[in-house]
DNA sequence: TCTCTTTTGAGAGCAGTGCTCTCGCTCTGG
DNA sequence: CCAGAGCGAGAGCACTGCTCTCAAAAGAGA
């Protein structure tokens, strides 16, 4: 049941827009509006339902693209495949990213429980920048060392998501991943109408330059 | 009286959130909802002036942040200064930018006049870059060829907005614009909550290696 | 099978929303 | 001085999220 209001509410995103209205979900499933607050508290309560299922599908498609490389050797192939992998989640349901990536909705405060999901993606990115270093082909030269005022934290994040590089790797796989997703939010919020069109070939350029810039390479 | 109804608008985006009530506005002005209607068509029509003005606001602070540095051959200096100046707006004003960088409105279709303010910051680096081109100090070395397909739409870009540079090197002016956007926007909707405290110093950092990355230097 | 309890949906209703319409008041130009 | 334009008030329509009560349906225990 619960699956079904979300389903009926997910439908109704798609091709309504934005806003969704109870009354209309359950005028879709032939009920009163008044019988939907069995199955949520409220309208914030289906949304963070299904923020909460975005970022879970989201970070699915990231461990699925992820892993569909058989050469594990290939970090700029896993790293290519994990962008294309976002995105077309992203262009498949713009709406559900929407929800995750876009302005936050008023008055919602995201629960404890969305910040797991919510870094799937990256932790994959994690594993794909771990692994490259641990083969000694992240090259490290050139690379801008951030002030010491930011180092904790980086390190803090790279000890959860990729224990062996460094603050300034770590730094610049923060900076890919912005650009990845704002390339994508770019594309889906109209950024670049009548500017580019092949968005796809587009979002691959910037995917490889991104990954040339970590210094991911194919072997 | 436009002015006073737009300015009560944005006092209501401000302090109440994201979706704003037409039926406030006129109770804070001591109205009836239906004399809005003389000033604006419908809530779209409010929306779209408060849109159009925040593109020119963030274009001014833009422009006004690039032409406060003395020294024109500072390329770097500028480049900092206009994503220094952006970040500043943006905070400042975290409600407007969510207007014209966050999730469009559902029903909402950006008007032709919409384009050419929304592009204000990006000719404001787009003068930098050809500044530092013309100076001879804009490396090319390594530098990412995009493919076929997407030369003749950078060539028109950079034909707009820095006609002496390669398209290669409007790409990366592109990906660097894309990441500090995609970085306010993190900020912004609050997705480095318990992750990085010092947002302004990351961002620091975002830009001077955008920069870096875009071969800017400071003379 | 017959109760008793829990679950579920219906319906009315409240306060709020965007928006339309009509009706008077006020202000201004000729 | 007075017609016409501009303006705001008020009522009203269809919609929203949400709360409440009440009656069926389903399930469990004897």
């Amino acid at each position: 049941m619960i699956d079904e209001i979300k389903d009926a509410a997910r439908r109704q995103l798609a091709e309504g827009g934005a806003n969704l209205s109870l009354r209309a979900i359950a005028r879709e499933m032939n009920m009163v509006s008044s019988a939907i607050y069995r199955y949520f508290a409220s309208r914030d309560e289906l949304l963070t339902a299904l923020i909460l299922d975005a970022y879970n599908a989201l970070g699915e498609a990231a461990e699925q693209a992820g892993a569909s490389v058989r050469d594990r050797d290939d970090h700029l192939g896993r790293w290519l495949a994990v962008a294309r992998g976002v995105r077309a989640w992203a262009t498949a349901s713009p709406h559900e990213y929407a929800l995750i990536y876009g302005s936050p909705v008023p008055g919602y405060e995201a629960p404890q429980d969305t910040v797991e999901p919510s870094i799937r993606p990256v932790v994959v990115l994690g594993a794909i920048l771990e692994d490259a270093h641990d083969a000694g082909r992240l090259t490290t030269k050139g690379i801008q060392r951030p002030v010491p005022d930011l180092l904790p934290e980086l390190a803090q994040i790279a000890a959860y998501i990729a224990p062996g590089v460094s603050e300034a790797v770590m730094a610049r796989a923060l900076i890919a991943w912005t650009e990845l997703f704002g390339a994508i939010s770019f594309e889906l919020f109209g950024r670049f109408k009548n500017t580019i069109t092949d968005l796809a070939a587009w979002y691959e350029h910037q995917a490889r330059d991104m990954a040339a810039y970590l210094g991911l390479t194919a072997r």
